[in-house]
DNA sequence: AATGAATGAGTTTTCATTCAT
DNA sequence: TATGAATGAAAACTCATTCAT
């Protein structure tokens, strides 16, 4: 009597991530996963049905798990500053820490597995930062501009730290973050 | 490799940038790209060795592409913003128009197929820039922020900029960019 | 330009049902019926999208062979007995010629794949058949037993004796054939 | 192969005999056998050392079954009819019960695991009845036709009945037997 | 003995590439 | 050159069998 063993999953799952980095996900062969995850082939299709199973069931788990990480912390009743400040460096935070998983979410994004609704599910958990931004506006801190342009500007900058600090190797230590920080702030900060 | 035709040729390429963006890089099948540039299978190879031949020719003809556009209207002798805005204003227009290109060039990348050389000529053409905020920083104009971490910020907007036009369908008009422009402005210009 | 070639698909099948009689259809690989057709394995999905299209066109060809085979020379006008006597002499015939085609028909029909339609199919190929003995028992001719049970008892005796000369080697001369007619023609005829 | 426990044992075969109607014998994984049998896949291992070996033993035991069943009450040296219809009874009513034996006992004899031995134990199980033919013939009581062939014409005309109650779903009353021995009794009596 | 997850060889299917036309 | 059927190596997937529990 063997349960199914979820550290199995995990193992799957790590094997994945690490690589969609190095061979793009329709590169990836099921027989590099298992190898990688240390278990035979079969072994794969015992805890998913195929390989589009898998991939969408990842992308599910990635897409949750930046959604539950986006708002650590962050108190919606403090000054917002302070809130926007906490959010932001969740953002880059994860996106550093977990490059693979944005990779692989933007990856399969890109291939005809994944569903509307989970690329929704992804759209949707920035709702609270749409929230403050707008709240921002109100309290005229930031300035008057379409929120979902707004965004594009927050996040593209985010995007592409993470994104050097994976291809390039750099460190980005709370130095570099800060001062990132002050030019994205200085970029919405009302007149 | 015998550009003969170079129509056919140019059919090819078209075929692989739109699959790219439906399918990602390596989901694509030479039959596919065949079919969409409306040829047969076997013509592909009279044009291409090979599959990396096609992709590693196309990612240089979109790096090239990108580099040719850069600094289209690009006068080094004018004001620092008046550069820093053309060069600005290039960039996004061809994130937003070559989209396509950009998506293909970020996946082929992530391909074992692309040389570090090719890899490293897109980095290059950006130099120019570099230098120009080099001279923005000694002209106390902008921010004496680290150039790595300062592009990381211009172009993440950018990007994202782009990406949002084409995945939410997005007109972006005069006015969004030049609004667009007035964030990331605002965001490196010195206090 | 080289078009489908109909050979092939001929070949196919001939590879299928050869190997039928001596696997049974689910003991069969595509490897297999690709070797004895003297084809590559890849060639065999140029022609059928997978192994169950394969079995299913099959199928069809098959119970469309029985079907214009029944009733060759069959002459509705002529006298019962003789009518009777050359529908016997098809089915005997094309039963012991084409042994492997109702082996697999036997076969598919007992797999997931083939369709009730074609089993009605074939079924309703005997309909013929079943007029011309309504017509015998409102002749007087033959008992007036349930066309159900009678058929049974017909086609029974004509299967066994197919079996037999495939599994046993033996020949079934026109005497044999005669003999046997005889058989059945005294156990339905009237008394 | 330790029968410590006989009712897994049945269990097993049931699961077999019923599964082969549905899918035929290749088309059986050893899992849906277990799960048919409402055991673990490991289990079928501990009582047959391999499929093969369970689909030899099931043969054998289905052939025995036959032949333990074609002379049950039959009397040699009762009058030829009576003795000849009750082995017919015997067979037609064995091979309606137990359709999917008769239904295994075929498609296992197209596998490549039975032994001709088994094939040849089933042949001679019609032996006494080969006897009892010979013995009509001598008795002018029935044609003198080649046993071979009269075999064939009497056991097809069986199969057939067993056939069509079993895929039609008819029933076969006492009654409808009486009919169908009655049309094969006419076939081989002597004119 | 019983279980069912794990294994990996074997099967089905796909696809880059070749080749006859 | 252009075609698209043919090829066969490689990928996805299955399944008989084993093994740890």
């Amino acid at each position: 009597m063997k349960p199914k063993d979820q550290n199995k999953v995990e193992a799957i799952y790590r094997a994945m991530l690490g690589l969609v980095r190095q061979r793009g996900l329709a590169g990836i062969t099921m027989q590099q996963v298992a190898r990688e995850a240390k278990m035979a082939t079969g072994t794969l299709y015992i805890y998913f049905k195929n390989k589009e199973a898998l991939v969408v069931a990842l992308t599910d788990k990635c897409v949750r798990h930046v959604a539950s990480n986006l708002f650590r912390n962050y108190n919606a009743d403090a000054p917002f500053k302070t809130g926007f400040a906490t959010i932001w460096m969740n953002i880059v935070r994860h996106r550093i820490e977990f490059f693979n998983e944005s990779l692989f979410i933007e990856q399969s994004f890109h291939s005809p597995f994944v569903s509307n609704e989970t690329k929704l599910a992804l759209k949707k958990s920035f709702d609270p930062l749409l929230l403050l931004l707008q709240r921002g506006k109100d309290e005229k801190i930031i300035k008057d501009v379409d929120s979902f342009w707004m965004l594009a500007f927050i996040i593209g900058g985010i995007n592409e730290i993470a994104r050097r600090v994976n291809y390039f190797n750099r460190k980005a230590s709370q130095q570099v973050l800060e001062t990132n920080f002050q030019l994205c702030w200085d970029g919405i900060k009302a007149a």
